[in-house]
DNA sequence: TCTTATTCTGGGGGTTTCCTGAGAATGAAG
DNA sequence: CTTCATTCTCAGGAAACCCCCAGAATAAGA
């Protein structure tokens, strides 16, 4: 037997966005010296809407904060020149009032990830998943008031399903669904790209950490999930468009 | 240590509590000279809603004091120049009504702190937990009168909890309950931040000391503890999302 | 209809996360 | 010094979670 090793490109864009961009175009400094890393995530970010720059030392990085004046950074503890914080430190003394998303190493030692989360700010362990991070990123810009949202923009809605980003709550005419943090994710993501189809690959690109290895059969078995805690109810929100991927859609009316 | 979709800290509670009381914003100067500990302060400060200076000498602080007119001074009793006290007292002697929040180290002597709070000033000894910071801050200009205060605000409440910052009294439906230094702080962050997630690291940095090098286990013990104290009542308050954190909230309707 | 590719789903194993109890360290109080 | 409260560490077990597999079900094409 054959088994289909699907390594998507990391390029996958996500389709749909004009639904959740930002009404004000934040502008985003992305720091990481690795560039496959600060790559994927400028192109992901781009591609939501978002202004981004980056750079690959914490030198660079005040540099081009200097003219650029970024809303927030994603940026990495570990740099070549420097470490994240003194980064961090010194764009607040220069007046800058940014928030700062982290990147660390998932085994980081425990001092290095001390305080990270003070001011608003907030970290995110490598490897990571796009929607991971853009939604970490998405809740620090509300956080730190860089971008003004009402309360009701915190939800993602579709037909008769809630998503609530901040408290992680999902309901389905009324009735609370209890998901898991992938199958939150997941949900998110095909919510999101309400009507359009999505890949596996582009799911796997998206909603799993960047250096997963696995085959998409991953993602059938979380639909799968997914459908069984949100489509017992009627109608079946989530088709398989077979041969192309999944889409998220109100039932055609016969 | 986990990823954790992270929740505005206190900046939901303030603005609404700024919303109600203190019609200006406090002016707080921060005078330590290490910079990472005065990063921290400010930093912290500043997102929850204080117009912050900091300094690094007395000098400066006096300096900078003259035009900036702080409601209080959060100040290291060891500074390079001076000590805290003689700052203060210039200070006084120039004619300002500040409050001061000397910050002292555990093993300082014991005579020099005496009298301390007889100014309505008071100290805190490094290291410290944010929180505690925060609220002896908040706690000292209620007292030197820099904002005013109904009696009823200093109690924070969710459903049939009510916590007493003034007296540390807790109650649940009525009934008292005897919560140690830890537990009350960790509550009181829980309730402050009620109906929002928060992730174990945020708890951390927040409620215990910021040279605390322990495992964000630690948490979950002191989580346990509080359920058997506050929810041994029904309904239980304190929910724990898995791979997120913590959230205290009333259970989900149905 | 028959064949084949694709998708669905239940089951199982390995891992992570969480909870809790027990006991050691610390520090304050008597 | 002794006692007690508090804090912290550690470890076992339970539960949740994630991933893969393999057979069943389904749709498409011959």
């Amino acid at each position: 037997m054959t088994t289909a090793f699907q390594i998507a490109p990391q390029t996958a864009p996500q389709i749909a966005k004009s639904t959740t961009a930002p009404s004000t175009t934040s502008r985003i400094l992305v720091v990481d010296d690795e560039n496959s890393i600060s790559d994927l995530i400028a192109t992901s970010l781009r591609f939501v809407g978002f202004d981004v720059r980056s750079a690959a030392t914490g030198a660079e990085a005040l540099r081009v904060a200097e003219e650029f004046k970024p809303h927030a950074l994603i940026l990495d503890v570990m740099l070549p020149d420097t470490n994240g914080f003194d980064v961090c430190r010194q764009l607040r003394i220069d007046g800058h009032s940014v928030g700062v998303l982290f990147l660390t190493a998932k085994d980081a030692v425990e001092d290095k990830i001390q305080g990270l989360t003070i001011g608003g700010d907030d970290y995110v362990t490598k490897p990571f998943s796009l929607e991971e991070l853009v939604a970490r990123l998405r809740a620090l810009l509300r956080r730190i008031g860089a971008v003004e949202v009402d309360v009701d923009e915190e939800k993602v809605r579709f037909a008769d399903l809630e998503l609530d980003e901040a408290t992680h709550e999902v309901r389905r005419a009324g009735h609370m669904i209890d998901l898991s943090p992938t199958e939150f994710l997941l949900l998110r993501y095909l919510m999101i790209n309400a009507d359009r189809v999505v890949s596996k690959s582009q799911i796997l690109d998206h909603v799993w950490q960047y250096d997963f290895r696995g085959d998409a059969g991953i993602v059938e078995t979380y639909v799968s999930y997914l459908r069984k805690k949100i489509d017992i109810y009627e109608p079946a929100l989530i088709h398989t468009v077979r041969g192309v991927g999944y889409r998220m859609r109100m039932p055609p009316k016969k």
